[in-house]
DNA sequence: ATAAATACCGAAACCGGTTTCGAAATGATA
DNA sequence: TATCATTTCGAAACCGGTTTCGGTATTTAT
């Protein structure tokens, strides 16, 4: 298991010192028949082919990367530029997108280049930068903003990508993104059940078009419900937890605080949560906690936090899944796949301590 | 900002679409002198230099990568494998450490193949594949084993790489490591000036040597303290927070269980602390809990956990810089980096509740 | 047995760059 | 002005593969 496959007999061999030429000139043959025999060219004779790949695998030739990508005029890479991390790593969906995305890719024999952002520079550069030199032949791309400048930039290159989220031209490009308006409607229909009239939510910022619609999906479950909206009980937020912070003290400091709040985001939660401890209120007794992400370390914290979760894996996987499609054939039309989250109960939340109000029947 | 250089009157040309030979026939040279032109030789006059760098800033013209590299010989391409996730993203770790490598290898003009490693294959696999299709010309690896079958492989190949830990083949190769000895001789230092005198500890695996270094560090300091060491304090763990809920337990339930636990890692400490919760123990002050890594969660729980903090990026940085100075010359014998941990107060921990003993002075 | 079709492989161009070598043009020296 | 040294560039090989094209050798059909 811990040896490379030659033989007893062989002599010790680097890997990757054996070039094609060497192959052909040790079986009396050129480059080219190599090339075909190896590739299953039709006009190969059995024989000969079989002579081609025995020798092969005897001394374990494999292919140059760079140059057969060179002649056959691709990379088979795929690019993902981190965006700039203000340090707000709370999230641990970078690494499981990134795991997942470089697993699905390399089912397809593609490789993933992971480039960083440098944000002293423009978002698009690094874009431009992997286009112009040709390292890549698409890209993945995530945490949209509703106009992108990566997605212009990208679509008026003509250049492949599927984004993780919506943009204002989702209509032109492919994407994968999760119903974070159904989800959230769930999640306030959830805790109007439980009785909660005056809810709060802490939202990411308008540049971010998910956190828009998960705004989007609980006010349009207020208004379902026959719930009055409240301007003051909407703040906004950065998907931090300081920003979570922030806004939880403005909530809770009113005279009239929310009996529960959603949140964009886990990490804006779990700075809701602080806050409130801060503030003497007590979870979920006082004040249910609901957030969106699924981070596995919710779990671990008290109480655990009740929040919106879906498939990091599935999602890496869709998104390969449509960007090879795109690259296999560029005029295919434009598709898109809406997965849903599902709501994790975990116990952050419960039914209000004074259910101040009873005419929870119907709107009519 | 949103546009290409081209001037107004020039006709649109997509990225890279000027290859070097359509340089060198509007300019009437050849490939060639094109290429040292823009090389820099010194065999080109200054005039010629000129036309041919307009020329090529006007066309918008950047070579292809792939082309350059095969010639050059060099992938000038770092490789990442991703240890298999058995879904213990507990730590953003990886995140953070994978925009550090990447950012300081852009600096060196290398790229970052980020790979994930399939669980069901052996764990050298992906590196012997990336090393014998010649995808890299080195390795960043991380969460190193003491017996590591990747260094062993790479060794043994001869193939340059560095690693985030140490193993037990550490005089052979380049290493970064963040000094686990001695932060745990401090935070064990600190728990003991604060009159701790019954001191847990929750491991990680045998296999991880940074844990091993970890023990080893708590374990010397309480010697030097003249304190006893209870083996029943000592429990395995494995990095994950239900490792911690498990060893907490085991240690809770003692007749005499401590009054502060070291935790090898911060998803472990997330672990305990719930177990202690479960279990009715007041953190900090019936129970003290220190965790490593500094994960930035930390700072939101219940009490904010205290824990071992590094720099990230410092790592990343220090790695590249180990892995560009071994690529430039392969010969040089290898060199090593330890960094400190520091202790980052924030809560978990505090003066036991009773100090049954008060012979703290001196061991003699 | 001869012509036509087929199987099989060699030769060479190509992908888009880099680098070595030598020749021509230029300038310096005598 | 003739000679030698320099500067400057073209020609060509090369990196390590892929792919097209055409020419034998072998079958098949007549």
């Amino acid at each position: 298991m811990n040896d490379v496959k030659a033989g007893p007999e062989e002599e010790w061999v680097k890997s990757g010192e054996v070039r094609i030429s060497d192959l052909a000139a040790e079986l009396g043959l050129t480059k080219g028949t190599v090339s075909r025999a190896l590739n299953g060219y039709e006009d190969i004779s059995k024989k000969t082919r079989k002579r081609v790949m025995e020798a092969a695998t005897k001394r374990g030739y494999v292919p140059t990367t760079q140059a057969r990508r060179l002649a056959m005029g691709l990379t088979e890479t795929i690019g993902l530029v981190l965006p700039p991390m203000p340090s707000q790593p709370v999230n641990t969906f970078v690494s499981e997108f990134i795991n997942s995305v470089s697993a699905a890719l390399h089912l397809h024999g593609y490789d993933l280049l992971v480039h960083s952002a440098n944000s002293e520079e423009s978002e698009v550069e690094p874009y431009r930068r992997l286009v112009q030199s040709r390292k890549v032949d698409g890209f993945i791309i995530f945490r949209t903003n509703e106009k992108d400048p990566r997605v212009n930039y990208l679509l008026n290159e003509g250049f492949p990508f599927v984004t993780h989220g919506r943009t204002a031209r989702m209509a032109e490009h492919d994407w994968f993104d999760i119903d974070g308006e159904k989800a959230f409607r769930d999640a306030t229909s959830h805790l109007i059940k439980l009785g909660h009239q005056r809810i709060g939510f802490v939202g990411g910022g308008r540049e971010f078009f998910s956190a828009q619609l998960r705004l989007k999906g609980f006010r349009a479950m207020l208004e379902e419900s026959c719930l009055e909206k409240v301007p003051s009980l909407e703040q906004p937020g950065d998907l931090t937890g300081q920003g979570g912070e922030i806004a939880a003290q403005n909530l809770l400091k009113q005279t009239r605080p929310p009996t529960a709040i959603l949140c964009a985001n886990d990490a804006t939660a779990l700075g809701v949560m602080k806050a409130a401890r801060e503030l003497g209120f007590n979870i979920p007794e006082e004040l249910s906690v609901i957030g969106y992400d699924g981070i596995a370390l919710g779990a671990y914290i008290d109480p655990p936090l009740t929040t919106l979760t879906f498939s990091i894996e599935e999602s890496g996987k869709e998104m390969v899944n449509l960007l090879m499609r795109r690259l296999k054939n560029p005029d295919l039309p434009v598709i898109s796949k809406l997965a849903s989250a599902i709501l994790k109960l975990r116990g952050s939340e419960g039914p209000p301590s004074s259910i101040q109000n009873k005419n929870m029947e119907n709107c009519l």
